[in-house]
DNA sequence: TATTGACCTTTACGTTACGTAAAGGTGTAG
DNA sequence: CTACACCTTTACGTAACGTAAAGGTCAATA
């Protein structure tokens, strides 16, 4: 039950470089050191390093891998759990590559048509994964999980064209918005115009519009910091602004 | 359908700076340089870069993605056929891993046993995975999946005790190995020596040694140059040597 | 027309997680 | 007593960008 640099590294599949290296930064050292100065790991090292490679495996870098082992209020029972849905995440992610793969498979065969942006699916964390990691928990609590997966289906579907009118329209309520915001009037036209834009906008992704849904959306702006960041990046109080202008824009105050 | 660096960025999930890494190195090259210096990609750069996220999703550097995309025979059809099978294998290896956070999550929760080296399957490319896909299909085809499988459920379920053995025992082969290929003889007593160490620890992973398989397992280190490798690394000639030993061993001529 | 401000450019140094080589001590088998 | 496979520390190298600096471009706005 012990073990030196290299039979530990082989043990694990990992370099005895690597080993020496944890030990450096402090985030597995050794059990002890014997008398010829050499690293000796035992049964704790060795559960701690499947810790630790676990977190690697999910591209954690060492550096919060350290603080996470290292804090005195670590669990590893509630890391495995996470570990578990993490590794879950990450093979749906797979299966989209997969499924891209086999997509493009077909495209080049000529058999489907396929858009710029359906050639990246699987691999933008940032627009599907990380965005529906960031908020799709939020979302998915407050619009249900129907909403947000039509949502999802409808931006799969949409043309290179609708896509593109999105991008642009997103835009253009920034920029309405900003000059908006300067006039301070949420009832006035430059306001009014941002809320219809944004309707617009939104229609795009959910194919039944109702103004409660819009609203509550609206609200969300607000509370949640992420998007109030978003918004207020251009101008500070954009997103409460915006809020305010919805919800006479629609009539209805949450 | 023209994308600046950071359209395409936002297109396919990258940073405009990998982009123009991308063209530094001359892995993707922009469709043309407008008249103000801007890189300008058009479709066929669009798919060149979806085939070059498939690589590196697959860990592939980008030195060989280099070689594979810039060459002349290169053929999108069969590197999308090849990036299919390598992400189901990818997905495999994720399912291994999941299996492994369970059933540590098992184990902690002090319901099953588990050795050490269980805690880091599905890591152990180069033990497993790796074995597995350099002489798995090559092993597989002239001995059966049964038989295969049949040793890897073996390795899983050996002690740790019986691990090290094994470890010591291919130790030895290839120390008396070595020894007994600067006598020059394959009859003689060293020789013979090794091909019983070896039969021993063949004996670890098969159930059911005999002679014949035993002769056959000899001449593919002789035919495979990977196995040839590994052997001769400490004495040149002793894949050979061995073989011969063994048909001594066995009586039987392969 | 001048000024933002978000784009783009090149140059260049910084970073992470090790790989790799050098120079030297340790331990055991022949 | 010599080999040889281990171990050690020190230190420089590397891949794939991140990031900052210094400056040109372009469309919209004051």
């Amino acid at each position: 039950m012990e073990y030196t640099v290299q039979k530990l590294g082989r043990l694990a599949g990992v370099s005895s470089r690597t080993l020496r290296y944890y030990d450096e930064i402090g985030i597995l050292k050794p059990a002890r050191i014997n008398s010829s100065g050499y690293r000796i790991y035992g049964k704790k090292e060795v559960d701690r390093l499947q810790q630790i490679l676990f977190y690697r495996e999910l591209g954690v870098d060492l550096n919060c891998i350290k603080e996470i082992v290292t804090s005195p209020t670590f669990d590893a029972g509630s890391a495995l759990r996470e570990h578990h849905q993490k590794l879950l995440e990450k093979r749906k992610q797979l299966d989209m590559l997969i499924a891209n793969v086999e997509k493009t498979m077909a495209w080049q065969e000529g058999r489907i048509e396929m858009k710029d942006q359906e050639k990246f699916e699987g691999f933008k964390r940032q627009l599907v994964e990380e965005n529906e990691k960031k908020y799709g928990k939020e979302v998915r609590e407050k619009y249900g999980d129907e909403t947000v997966d039509r949502s999802n289906r409808k931006m799969m579907n949409m043309s290179q064209e609708e896509y593109d009118e999105t991008m642009r329209l997103a835009e253009e309520i920034t920029d309405v918005l900003a000059e908006a915001v300067r006039t301070g009037d949420p009832a006035g036209e430059l306001a009014q115009k941002a809320a219809a834009l944004h309707k617009q906008w939104l229609m795009f992704y959910w194919d039944d519009y109702s103004p409660e849904a819009h609203a509550g959306l609206a609200q969300m702006y607000v509370d949640d910091e992420r998007f109030t960041a978003y918004y207020d990046k251009k101008q500070p109080g954009a997103a409460k602004f915006l809020r305010d202008a919805i919800h006479i824009y629609t009539g209805i105050q949450k």
